[in-house]
DNA sequence: CCAGACGTTGTT
DNA sequence: GTCTGG
DNA sequence: CCAGACGTTGTT
DNA sequence: GTCTGG
């Protein structure tokens, strides 16, 4: 993990996900979210935190709010320098292991934890020279859909268990819960400015199938475990062990990864075939009729060969319209 | 005391 | 903000 | 994370 | 190889 996603969940659906209905989780800057099949660090990503100063644990409240992945902490005298892509620290991802002996992680671990809501990561498979692009989201089967409260009522609970309503705005499988830090950053001088930002922690993968696609991973969390994640009053030292557990055997048992069509190593293209298995994309594509340049040419180019040609091509389109239709 | 770092991934 | 190096 | 650029002189 | 852009 982790440098490039997918997410096209609206704010909405990212609510909902988050805890439920009513007042009890806030959505916030939602309209920085729209739907990306292929997204990298400084874009922007959905977060679900836990409010602050909402009073005690009965009363913690949670919102969803549009953050940037790529964080800046709060004592950056200028954002470039946590910016990766401008020569400053690269801090998309942060290794859980050893995080609690660094300046730069160890303040956010108690008190600016959050889940990052993700459709899927990518992730290329090296074998040799060659790169393969993989996709990697929740299996179909998975129903860990929406986080669910930590000591409440049972009224609460009722609220958030199922989604009540057919999503129709995004993936119908169950989003990646995945295990963040944040925190918020105020330009000093005369501009104000505020950049609240994310990162994204990772862990080893072995014993899980990411292994044969990666040395890390981002720490997967479950409705469970996010619940506790979220709530501040238990400190990292204590939740990080029965998490990072959680998130092996996650690892192990929801996943589904896939290879997809070379697409999406260029971040400009930014198209739903992104996530598309390869070999549908593959069919897709011959389909529209850009394969048939890959069948082999006539091996003379005289005048009735190329009519030959032509009238291949002719028929292939016909073919084309029969798939089309068939699908 | 002040200055300067505070990071990750991947590749060799 | 907080720690390490000098 | 991967892709793509990496440059100058002179002219409009 | 190294840096910038997305």
């Amino acid at each position: 993990m982790c440098g490039r996603g997918a997410l096209t969940l609206s704010g909405d659906r990212c609510r909902r996900i988050a805890g439920g209905h009513g007042g009890r989780t806030a959505l916030r800057g939602s309209d920085r979210l729209r739907k990306k099949y292929n997204l990298g660090p400084m874009n922007y990503v959905p977060v679900v935190r836990t409010l602050e100063g909402s009073g005690q644990e009965a009363a913690l409240d949670r919102e969803v709010c549009a953050m940037r992945w790529g964080l800046v902490p709060a004592f950056a005298k200028r954002a470039e320098d946590f910016d990766a892509f401008k020569g400053g620290s690269s801090t998309f991802n942060a290794r859980v292991e050893g995080a609690e002996s660094s300046n730069l992680w160890r303040r956010l671990l108690d008190k600016r934890r959050c889940v990052v809501l993700f459709d899927g990561f990518y992730e290329w498979k090296a074998h040799g020279k060659t790169k393969t692009p993989m996709f990697i989201r929740n299996r179909d089967e998975y129903d860990g859909h929406t986080i669910p409260w930590r000591s409440k009522t049972s009224e609460d609970l009722q609220k958030v268990g199922e989604p009540d309503e057919k999503e129709l705005d995004g993936p119908q499988h169950a989003p990646l819960f995945l295990a963040g830090l944040y925190d918020v950053w105020h330009q000093k001088g005369d501009v104000e400015e505020t950049l609240e930002s994310v990162t994204i922690l990772t862990m080893d993968p072995e014993h899980t199938i990411m292994e044969e696609v990666h040395d890390r991973m981002p720490v997967f969390l479950t409705p469970e475990t996010a619940a506790s994640w979220l709530d501040p009053s238990v400190p990292f030292s204590e939740i990080i062990r029965p998490v990072l557990k959680m998130s092996q055997a996650h690892a192990q048992s929801q996943l589904l990864l896939y290879e997809v069509s070379p697409l999406v190593s260029n971040i400009r293209n930014e198209s739903p075939d992104c996530v598309l298995p390869k070999k549908k994309y593959d069919e897709k594509q011959l389909a529209k009729g850009i394969g048939r340049f890959f069948k082999p040419k006539p091996a003379d180019s005289d005048l009735k060969s190329k009519k030959r040609t032509l009238e291949d091509c002719e028929e292939q389109d016909k073919e084309d319209v029969k798939v089309i239709r068939l699908e």
